[in-house]
DNA sequence: TTACAATTTTCATATCTTTTGAAATGAGTA
DNA sequence: TACTCATTTCAAAAGATATGAAAATTGTAA
């Protein structure tokens, strides 16, 4: 009885280390620091509320390094802090549901890159528009780039409005998602 | 006369140094390396074929560099190798049409990226499953790992059967998303 | 075919980024 | 208020990325 109970959380561990591990290389897929999606993995895998020293224990990581992480992971909304009472530790805690969790990761990733890359998008294309460059505009060099950014900019900002009405609502997204990814 | 172009020249230049700097951020969306981003940035918005040395004194970055970066681009079929008759020199010039960069670049992460992914968390699950673990399975602990990768699973297969759909058909792809993004 | 010259690639070194761990700071208890 | 335990910060170490000169490759001419 005793070693089925030790064999089950060995086996437990083995496939906690392999679920960190795939988040790790998950990260850059999220846009997240390798080591934060680390924490983050182990967090959502285990399910539980962990100190510091549990995860530093568990990942082989410096507590520094833990400390910075957590902080830009409840940043970001995916870890929140939890207190249990009677212990001074801080615990922390994943969100549970992978859709939440995407598109909270989504939608920052939108405002931190998306956004900042189309008001640049825009400029550019003022500054090849005919009311920049005057009679030069018509020239080819202008005209080609102009052309390209443009298309960049149509590309980007339909990306742009799926983004928005994803986040609208989360439901008509996973709806629509469903759909095409079924349909024939 | 001579003063137009220079400024003309000048304000092109001007532009394309911003759009580099855009596709450089641009980069992590893309899961390519910032200058690797660069470059190709480059090649696409002046259009031209460039050399190395073009890309090394517009860049300002080492010779080295840009020779393994432009063999990524290349492995990556962003970029292509283009010679010029009488020139021993290689010139390099992007591709043209931004969806199919965009579809280059999201099958090419699907199969580094997400397949394996796939395969890590498929093989969790199995070693989660009551035909790995017994009895042992139906325990809590067991259980709710099982049922998170599973969650997982599901989301990543949904991503995995969408991104299979886009790459059968650019066509169909298009029209869906402008759909999805107009639609009211 | 061989020697030469121009171009590209490689790799030891240098630069920049991330991680560590111990000291400083902060927060809860007696 | 002083003490203890926990967290954050930051200078130094480890690791990742870029540089540039030497080695390899490729094309040209004797």
């Amino acid at each position: 009885m005793k070693t089925h109970k030790l064999d089950l959380q060995t086996r437990l561990e083995n496939v906690e280390d392999q679920f960190v591990e795939l988040w790790n290389n998950m990260g850059s897929l999220w846009g997240i620091s390798p080591t934060m999606a680390r924490i983050h993995g182990l967090l959502y895998i285990s399910g539980a509320a962990l100190s510091m020293d549990d995860i530093m224990g568990r990942l082989v990581i410096s507590r520094g390094n833990v400390s910075m992480n957590l902080s830009k992971l409840v940043e970001w909304g995916l870890v929140r802090r939890v207190h249990k009472r009677g212990d001074r530790r801080e615990y922390f805690e994943s969100l549970t549901d992978v859709w939440e969790m995407f598109t909270l990761v989504a939608s920052q990733r939108k405002r931190r890159e998306i956004d900042p890359i189309l008001t640049t998008l825009r400029r550019c294309k003022d500054e090849l528009a005919p009311e920049t460059l005057g009679a030069q505009a018509a020239r080819e060099p202008a005209r080609e780039r102009f052309q390209r950014v443009n298309e960049l900019l149509k590309f980007l900002s339909l990306v742009d409005g799926l983004a928005q009405r994803f986040f609208e609502s989360h439901r008509s997204l996973r709806e629509a998602i469903q759909l095409l990814a079924k349909e024939e």
